[in-house]
RNA sequence: GAUCUGGUAGCUCAGUUGGUAGAGCAUCUCCCUUUUAAGGAGAGGGUCCAGGGUUCGAGCCCCUGCCAGAUCACCA
């Protein structure tokens, strides 16, 4: 980057870093700094004379001639520093903090003080500056909001798109941003924990599958050069899971990145994580009557469990008055039509259930509710009801409109599993989009030799945040959400069409009256003076002024 | 994918019928030794997202594109 791209304020600051350099001090000193306290710890344990060492960026520098005060960010928060010029500069030589302190260290710069606990008049628990080390330069400004005594916060860094693009910067700047990721860690922490202590054992399983299984969603497809084989990005871990409670593990559990080629939007990220947990010997009863402590039982979060029950068909019943029950596919697209909801050939039964529930009942529940009993169409990996061969035992727990946990009595039967797998290439054919096109014949052999009854629930990670925090963005929840790339270094020094076109008819005479240079480039009058302009600004042209004339002249 | 809204200084935002591009904070200079978003005085800082068009003249009007957000559609 050449330094005609920077702001103002940009070369300003690499001028401050050379001054530094100049004085013999190194803006990025290689050396290890001695911190042994943190902001939060000076405002918990005051100790009046203490001394501490301390390090973090320099946020705030209110300078007032012979004393000043900065306010030191630290990963825990904020502590007030205060410099004086005769306690930083005992003998005759004051240019730490006449230079240095108060002209060469900019806001963000990271520092090392050393110095003493003492609170101000008014009372704020501060250090006095005893020694002072640059740490780091900050060579371009952060955003600088500020907040009042009301707590009320000004100026603040807001735009989603820089937010996102420089979530460095928003975290720097935006505690209440910080503080949502550190609820996403301590969520994980507690979650793992719960488990662990139960005895369920954490694995890994293959992110690229030959065979992207275990959902229904278009996959990521890469290729694999030294086995010359495509393959895909998982959109579900699953089916190995299960493979490994086929393996003799009885309780097994993964934080699973899973990754779907579909569109974006404030609910959908291309890569999200769910958390699935596989129990041996258990049912989805049972997975419904702990889900609830496994997700919420370690926070603080208003919730009184045993959350609410509805089988799929009571709830369609409870919003439309139309029961499912024994109805045939032609009787529920009829229903369909004459109630306004789009339907076509390709819909099996489970399909059009599944489209009457999410066009009247999903959005509903908005309080932690459990629908039940989903049909067997719609979930060709989960065992069939014990009292009802067209249902299977699978429950999904909405909040807010939204699914944030799915569970299953698992299918454990592999004759009725590989006829689910066949029901779905059948649908697959005639045009349904989300089904399974593929048969993991793998997975079958696994279950054919055998997985004991097993429960197992899976649980949307992003959306849970979402809801713990208050946040109705998955954006808000990623550290990184998708973005479209940006573009960098777009302004090169290429010339528009207007530019070429006067250069090049200047560059036959290397100086030329401006009229004359004007009528012959042809050009309108918007673009003959963004062309000559333009020549200007790249350094190209230089147009002097004479007695009676202006004379373009070619440069360099 | 559709519709709507937006893109102006480092950040947050104004910008009048279309007539010399503004404010606050930040920055720079000077003064100030216990301040609390904001002490005083002065100064600098812009490819108004990009490209076309209309016009004597466009940040503003028209067209196309890019990026983002919201709503909808899609997403077990």
């Amino acid at each position: 980057m050449s330094t005609v791209d920077l702001s103002e304020l940009e070369i300003q600051r690499r001028e401050s870093l050379q001054k530094l350099r100049d004085l013999g001090i190194e803006p990025y000193p290689a050396a290890l700094f001695p911190v042994d306290t943190k902001s939060k710890e000076i405002k918990g344990n005051y100790e009046e004379g203490k001394t501490v060492v301390i390090a973090g960026r320099l946020m705030r520098n209110k300078i007032q001639g012979k004393a000043g005060f900065g306010q030191l960010q630290d990963s825990e928060g904020k502590i007030q520093v205060y410099f004086n010029r005769d306690e930083i500069c005992p003998g005759e030589d004051k240019s730490l903090y006449n230079d240095v302190i108060k002209k060469l260290i900019d806001l963000g710069d990271f520092i090392g003080i050393k110095g003493e606990l003492f609170k101000t008049q008014v009372g704020e628990i501060s250090v006095r500056v005893k020694e002072f080390t640059l740490l780091s330069k900050a060579l371009k400004p952060l955003p600088l909001p500020k907040t009042d005594a009301e707590g009320k916060v000004h100026d603040a860094f807001t735009n989603p798109e820089l937010r996102y693009r420089q979530r460095y910067a928003d975290l720097v700047v935006n505690p209440h941003v910080k503080e949502v990721f550190i609820k996403r860690t301590k969520l994980f922490n507690a979650m793992r924990q719960f488990f662990n202590d139960k005895g369920y054992f954490e694995v890994e399983t293959p992110i690229l599958q030959p065979i992207a299984g275990g959902a229904a969603a278009r996959p990521f497809m890469t290729h694999h050069n030294a086995l010359d084989v495509p393959l895909y990005m998982r959109i579900a871990n699953e089916l190995y899971l299960k493979r490994l409670i086929v393996g003799g593990f009885e309780g097994v559990y993964e934080f699973s990145k899973n990754f779907r080629n579909e569109g974006m939007d404030r609910t959908h990220n291309p890569e999200f994580t769910a958390m699935e947990i596989y129990v041996a010997y258990k049912d989805y009863n049972w997975m419904m009557d702990g889900t609830t402590k496994a997700t919420f039982g370690e926070h603080e979060v208003d919730f009184k469990a045993p959350y609410k029950r509805v089988t799929m068909r009571q709830s369609i019943i409870d919003f439309t008055g139309f029961d499912i029950q024994g109805k045939s596919e032609k009787e529920l697209a009829d229903w369909c039509k004459a109630n306004g909801i789009d339907v076509d050939d390709t819909m099996g039964r489970g399909k059009l259930i599944d489209e009457i529930f999410g066009e009247k009942c999903e959005g509903n529940y908005i309080q932690p509710t459990y629908i039940t009993d989903y049909p067997k169409e719609m979930s060709p990996l989960c065992k069939v009801h014990r009292d009802d061969p067209t249902l299977t035992e699978r429950f999904e727990l909405m909040v807010c409109g939204k699914e944030i946990a799915n569970a299953y009595s698992e299918l454990n039967d592999p004759i009725d599993q590989r006829e689910r797998f066949e029901e779905q290439l059948k649908l697959a054919e005639r045009g349904d989009d989300e089904a399974s096109q593929f048969i993991d014949h793998d997975f079958l052999r696994a279950l054919e030799y055998g997985m004991p009854p097993t429960s197992g629930l899976g649980i949307g990670i992003d959306r849970l945040v979402m809801f713990l925090t208050n946040n109705p963005s998955i954006q808000e929840v990623l550290f990184f959400p998708q973005m479209k790339p940006e573009v960098f270094g777009k302004k090169g020094p290429e010339l528009t069409d207007s530019e070429k076109v006067i250069l090049d008819i200047l560059s036959k005479e290397g100086t030329m009256d401006l009229n004359v240079l004007k009528t012959e480039a042809g050009l309108s009058n918007k673009q003959w003076d963004k062309g000559i302009k333009g020549l200007g600004k790249h350094g190209l042209t230089k147009v002097t002024k004479t007695d009676d004339a202006l004379l373009v002249e070619l440069v360099g």
